[in-house]
DNA sequence: TATATTTTTTAGATTTGTCTAAATTTTAAA
DNA sequence: TTTAAAATTTAGACAAATCTAAAAAATATA
């Protein structure tokens, strides 16, 4: 059994490896607002778990079990957002707070009840996709506003960054799930994209364009 | 802002509250696996933040401060009961562990939204009446036996569960409708409750004490 | 390659909630 | 009312998770 914040260690590491593998101490300081040694006592005792591989001054990588225990959360959270949004009414940008609470809940037939009476959903309001019971996702093929090259189009169908700052700044820029985008331009200056949507040019940074999830035609 | 732990303690005083005033250290300690001297430096950290009226080997009551924390997370755990039963088809049974950890759950507007979503109920799967946000119970014209203290009076004017196991086994002890009874007492270890019945003495389980419904003198 | 900078770890302290064992106060009993 | 028993508190220790400041290792730069 794992603490609340063992569980929040995990979860994070496993965003992280997404981009980099090892993740280092100071990616998640940072992400977890915390301080550099606080993360390093965390994994030490993380590793003498068998959750993490943790190699000194290097970084760490998820074990099988850490792997399966930190899906096992988001699964939680993505379950609890679609719940939050469908059934109470809420904004896709008011859940993610409520959802890093509910996300810790230990029951297990609470879960799949809960996935039952949401029928099945394979995906969170923000577009990311749901594992099932094993931790496995559907094939889901998205990139990143980002990738994409010039004259390159395609659908807006997820995010990658939960702040209410970031969706509501997306959401004024009508930059919201179904969206058509084409890119024109990439700036050589600062990576900044300029992005054709329903025949209105906008441009957003490429800090922006990375959490921008789509599906090319 | 209360801690997990600081509410588990107000909650459990604010139940016991109910059978017995002051309430004493070593009840608050056997009702949580806890040990008296834990409760005792609690007692000090509740009391230092006005949540509680602490005198030192007497015992506390709960403030207007401390009462409202209580009833609220009172509310929560009932409110996610209904939702548990109601929603998700757990039995009566099954609820109460989920409920001890969804309780804590801090947002305001989900508690709202769920509260909504259910349908307003004024009790939960037990028949324990619902507060609302205020922290007031409504006033339904009656209480329950469950709920009056020690020698207080009151005529059976209805029932809150309808099986015919329940109605059979009250008709055997003479629990009918009009008949006066009096709290005599109220047992520490399983709440059953201790009555006064045209002379005669009956004891009857908490369960069955919370479905019948009386008027007060 | 030597030096500077960045990253990470260690050492030691702090906070929260808990505990045991001993001391104190209250209550019950002789 | 004095003594015995029960309840409560105090003192001091401990585990979890965190922090600051200093030391050590890795990386980048000249």
């Amino acid at each position: 059994m794992q603490s609340f914040t063992e569980e929040n260690y995990l979860k994070t590491i496993y965003h992280l490896s997404v981009l980099n593998n090892p993740v280092q101490t100071n990616a998640i300081a940072e992400r977890m607002h915390t301080k550099a040694a606080s993360v390093t006592d965390m994994l030490k005792k993380l590793a003498e778990k068998q959750l993490v591989d943790y190699i000194k001054y290097q970084g760490v990588n998820l074990t099988a079990k850490g792997k399966l225990t930190a899906v096992h959360i988001v699964r939680k959270h993505r379950l609890w957002e679609v719940f939050l949004v469908d059934k109470l009414n809420f904004k896709w940008d008011e859940v993610h707070e409520v959802a890093e609470e509910l996300e810790h809940i230990k029951s297990n037939l609470l879960i799949e009840r809960l996935d039952e009476f949401l029928n099945f959903p394979k995906v969170d309001p923000h577009g990311d996709p749901i594992p099932d019971q094993h931790g496995n996702f559907e094939n889901l093929g998205f990139i990143r506003v980002n990738q994409l090259k010039i004259n390159e189009t395609g659908t807006i169908t997820g995010v990658s960054e939960h702040s209410s700052v970031f969706l509501k700044h997306l959401e004024k820029l009508g930059l919201v799930l179904g969206k058509n985008i084409t890119v024109q331009e990439i700036s050589e200056f600062d990576h900044s994209v300029e992005l054709l949507m329903e025949n209105q040019r906008l441009s957003i940074s490429k800090e922006l364009a990375k959490h921008i999830l789509i599906e090319q035609q």
